[in-house]
DNA sequence: AATTATTGTTAATGTTTTTTACACGGCAAA
DNA sequence: TTTGCCGTGTAAAAAACATTAACAATAATT
């Protein structure tokens, strides 16, 4: 299982992401200070770490450093928006990717996933076939999400989806079988400040199987639970 | 009903304030002050603090660290443009969120929903306690729970449960053997204090009874106990 | 600026679940 | 045995929830 390692000062940014990222299947170690988390990186090292920038004692640049002197672990920094850093600063000292808050879980997922796939890449450049950069594919039996060309696919045919729509499916169908409340949901779509109804979210659903059924009548694999939430049927 | 505490010197907030978000339905509490508030607090607590931040004897930030040693309440501040205040600083002090006067009521009637929807999840896993997201499964026997599947399962079969059948039934199979009365599933079953009668709690019983013995002819495991209440037969 | 696509909200409708009510029979104490 | 309480089943009322269409608001394009 991959591991992350978090590092925040902020104890409910910690336990949010924290859920968000073990809701995909990811394992978290969290820490609030970068000294901790530094010795328990040398313990046991992860595969990517997720650090803030701001933080008491030691900063996330300053946790980055030091770790750089034993380690090649790809790092992702969070950022507030306020944060009067020079971005490019961060990323020339080894950090693969930033993020600023707020942020949608959906889009730290995301960025996460890009950077694993970018190091593994650079891990194993055994099969050097030019230009085959692997994508960001997910592949759940008769679906096909493609992230970086913004593409579905159900059994062959292609399906048109909005952004939110893909965020949506794509959320559900990364957990087959999980039931994912509306506001789970609603965590993978949208930003960290912001509220729909949860009716909103229903639409949503309810236009994703309309464009499923456009092109498969018989399409039910997304399953609502009474009571709640929705899920990817578990066909595998 | 979600309980708000609001706390602004300004009384004409307060009162336009409060009657937005009693329109929206919430229950709230409203102060001119921190300290009466923090009293206030430590007798009843609430879901949500909504706080000002330039007050006069007390102001928002001073009250959060107050109530910071005492409560992990999500909190969201007022703050008025002109306040120099680093707004990164009250987030860091562990606010969820800020927003400037003059706002909108639905502006933040929305970021109060977003705060609680997060603190919502934050509270509600049990035990993620390291890395390995931890599956909820509970297996007692011939009984599978899975509670991020929302399935479960009697000797392969799968028996389709609502929400409320799932916790009543999750509270007896997680200690079989021992009674528990008709209060304590109640306790296990409803979020707040809300009392229904026992006969509906009979009445769950039924179906669960009945959803079993429809893949079961023989199933029996749980117990009545006469006067007493109900247990999950512990003969595994 | 006008047009279109996308997204969010609302309300009507139908469904499922939950709760309550009632009738009947069992149990145990007086 | 009688009385009062408890448990079960049936049924039906009440509440909660899901679905959908229609529309409004917003964002993206032209």
């Amino acid at each position: 299982m991959t591991q992350i390692v978090l590092v925040d000062d902020d104890a409910n940014i910690l336990a949010s992401v924290r859920l968000a990222l073990e809701a995909e299947g990811f394992g978290v170690k969290s820490f609030t200070d970068g000294e901790t988390a530094l010795t328990a990186l040398a313990q046991s090292p992860a595969d990517i770490g997720v650090f803030d920038i701001k933080m008491p004692r030691m900063d996330g640049l300053e946790l980055l450093r030091k770790l750089r002197q034993s380690s090649q672990m790809p790092v992702v920094f969070l950022t507030s928006k306020d944060d009067e850093i020079d971005e490019v600063f961060g990323l020339k000292m080894g950090a693969d990717d930033y993020i600023t808050k707020p942020f949608s879980q959906r889009l730290l997922i995301e960025r996460i996933r890009a950077v694993l796939r970018r190091s593994k890449a650079r891990q194993a450049p055994v099969e050097s076939n030019g230009d085959a950069p692997s994508r960001q594919v997910l592949a759940r039996g008769a679906l096909t999400l493609d992230a970086d060309r913004h593409d579905c696919h159900w059994r062959g045919h292609t399906v048109p989806l909005t952004v939110t729509e893909f965020m949506i499916l794509d959320a559900l169908a990364r957990r087959p079988g999980v039931v994912k409340s509306r506001d789970r949901l609603m965590d993978a779509a949208y930003d960290d400040q912001i509220y729909v109804d949860d009716r909103t979210i229903d639409s949503h659903i309810k236009r994703l199987r309309r464009k499923f059924r456009a092109v498969d009548d018989s399409f039910d694999a997304i399953e609502t639970l009474y009571g709640v939430g929705y899920k990817f049927k578990d066909t595998d």
